[in-house]
DNA sequence: AATCCGGGGGT
DNA sequence: ACCCCAGGATT
């Protein structure tokens, strides 16, 4: 049952209205007196801080994004200027915030923004899905968010709020492009403004309300029409996440050592000093086996490597 | 559809 | 200890 199909229940006059607009429309509206106060929400933020900070935030943590994203875009103020200096330097500047081959792709998408689309984010999604580690959530959320088009872009946060507020899930099914979209296109306000409202506004709302664990529904401007609330919150039965493989000891880890290590100087790394970061000989030349064949990492010399100079 | 890919913070 | 995080590419 979804959102449209409960719409004909008549409610209590202060009750969330329960159509798909009345419930666009609570969230908007709680957004707009609940809104964090985000760089990316700055008016005159320019559409390469949009796409800058969308590919930081995928799967790190707004709070890790911040002092980043300012010190990138204080030093490669346009795509052009990211695209001008080698790619090891966005590895670099990169720091810590997971997923290095992160930065190798946004390096390559400023590239590519610079040869073929003249040095302007592209508006349009399939221009900007053709871009190096642009996929589908990021495409719309720039053309959404540094353009205003609408477009329904979902998220963790999106599918989440979704799933328990719409179909009365503790949590959503697996991700489906297809299913995702439909779904939010039936929440997605007709107006152009609205819609670009929404589209945050409901993050947000799964963001810092509407949460994974312990979801504060004293807080939440829906929970008179909430799905899942009225169900008496059931537990989620759908298939299981499957548990990720511990971190300790793992091959990630023993990249992100090495990729430390190469961060860490600007001049060359010794075979010898990678040596010294991992006991495990196998698992060692695995991990730095994978840097290299990623591009993350280059032989500069025999025994010898180094960010990717250009 | 399943796996891989960092790293840190919350519970 | 385990889970989660404004995902995407590859197989």
């Amino acid at each position: 049952m979804n959102a449209t199909a409960r719409s004909t229940t008549t409610v209590a006059a202060d009750a969330v209205e329960t159509t798909a607009a009345g419930l666009a429309a609570e969230i908007s509206t709680w957004f707009g007196e609940n809104a964090r106060d985000l760089p990316w929400r700055r008016a005159g933020f320019s559409a390469w801080g949009t796409l800058v900070s969308e590919f930081m935030l995928q799967q790190t943590p707004v709070n890790r994004v911040i002092p980043r994203l300012a010190e990138w875009l204080e030093r490669w103020p346009t795509p052009g200027d990211l695209a001008s200096v080698p790619p090891g330097e966005a590895v670099r500047a990169w720091a810590s915030l997971g997923y290095p081959r992160r930065a190798l792709w946004l390096h390559a998408a400023a590239v590519e923004i610079t040869e073929r689309h003249g040095g302007v984010v592209p508006h349009d999604v399939d221009d900007l899905l053709a871009l190096t580690g642009i996929g589908d959530y990021t495409a719309r959320a720039v053309a959404a968010f540094a353009y205003g088009h609408r477009h329904p872009v979902v998220d963790t946060n999106t599918r989440r709020v979704i799933a328990r507020a719409v179909a009365g899930q503790a949590e959503p099914a697996p991700p489906s492009r297809r299913r995702d979209l439909e779904a939010m296109s039936q929440l997605l306000p007709e107006e152009t403004v609205a819609a670009a409202v929404f589209n945050a506004a409901i993050m947000e709302l799964g963001a810092v309300v509407c949460t994974s664990r312990s979801p504060r529904c004293e807080a939440c401007p829906i929970r008179d029409a909430c799905a899942w609330r009225a169900a008496g919150y059931p537990e989620y039965a759908g298939p299981k996440k499957a548990v990720q493989k511990k971190f300790e000891g793992s091959d990630r880890q023993v990249r992100g050592l090495i990729m430390a290590e190469l961060r860490a100087t600007h001049h060359p790394v010794t075979a010898a000093e990678i040596e010294s970061l991992w006991p495990d000989a196998v698992q060692r030349d695995r991990a730095l086996a994978g840097l290299l064949a990623d591009g993350l990492a280059v032989c500069v010399d025999t025994g010898m490597y180094a960010l990717s100079q250009g």
